[in-house]
DNA sequence: TTAACAACTGAATTATATTCTTTTATTCGT
DNA sequence: ACGAATAAAAGAATATAATTCAGTTGTTAA
């Protein structure tokens, strides 16, 4: 798949990086073309997979979930299989997993509701998935930043 | 500031993080309510600050952001105070930062173009930052799961 | 140079958002 | 339990937006 993006493109990405809800009327008067243009190009986006999706941001605290951690997972694999860490990203608690670099490991980011959840989870959900050695938990006190918007160049030349 | 959240509410929050670009139409067919009372919701969960922003996930590949990396950051400052946290969120490539327990510290995701971009950063950001002691890096060689939706429950009883 | 293709415009149509009034539910104090 | 006060929903009217498509312009490559 090919990313040729232009200038319009990139000032689509970040207008929607920014606002995912704005609207195409909007868009097209931000760039002084016509709508039927710029929706052409967002769904050609889409379809390139250059947006891969929306979300709505909530916040963690009216639903209770009022914990965070990263966890260090040492898991005992042949490297490049990625098992594990398709068993892992099933687990609805956990946000993220990544493959890091080391020591054949993961490192996966979990919102529970507090230290008991998350006890709970790495006890029936976590420790039960074959091939997982150890565990290291990271405790997050407090975000400071959570917005994971990533740089828009303004060409890419 | 109070949240009390209907089933309706957290139906409307469940198909905002799968979809933030759905219509005000469509959640209403799918609730089976009059738009306009659908909308007043929204609104309302957006003052009440439940739904805290719409982002666009956009691929990373296609702007050449193909680094991933975790960076524990030891800080010599007095607990509580959140001023290099504040310094550390400012930097564009940094996407998350976090206030660690354990040894004053904060853990902060950070994308980059390739490793000399990282080592850019590291050398000419990081360690500027007043406070800043010393780093370790996480390599993500592969990303498994990166959506961060967080769990939104079939009731708040 | 021109055929083929891609991107854009503008207009028409369809659908949605938004506002406001009326009606219906819910809450709360007594 | 009752009615007043408040909140939420419906419905209708209007304003905006999305979507489609035919026609135009621009770009690319033989």
């Amino acid at each position: 798949m090919e990313y040729k993006l232009d200038e319009i493109d990139l000032k689509i990405l970040r207008m929607m990086q920014d606002n995912a809800r704005i609207n195409n009327a909007e868009l097209a008067r931000e760039l002084g073309m016509a709508p039927s243009a710029v929706l052409e190009r967002v769904k050609k986006l889409e379809q390139k997979e250059v947006l891969l999706a929306y979300y709505a941001k909530i916040n963690p605290i009216a639903l209770n979930q009022k914990m965070l951690s990263f966890i260090f997972i040492k898991v005992d694999e042949i490297i490049g299989d990625e098992r594990t860490g398709r068993l892992l990203a099933e687990i609805p608690e956990v946000l993220e997993v990544h493959d890091i670099a080391g020591d054949d490991g993961y490192l996966i980011k979990v919102r529970t509701q507090d230290s008991l959840a998350l006890v709970h989870l790495m006890r029936n959900s976590l420790s039960k998935i074959d091939g997982v050695i150890s565990t290291r938990t990271i405790i997050v006190l407090q975000t400071v930043k959570e917005d994971n918007k990533i740089i828009v160049p303004v060409s890419l030349d």
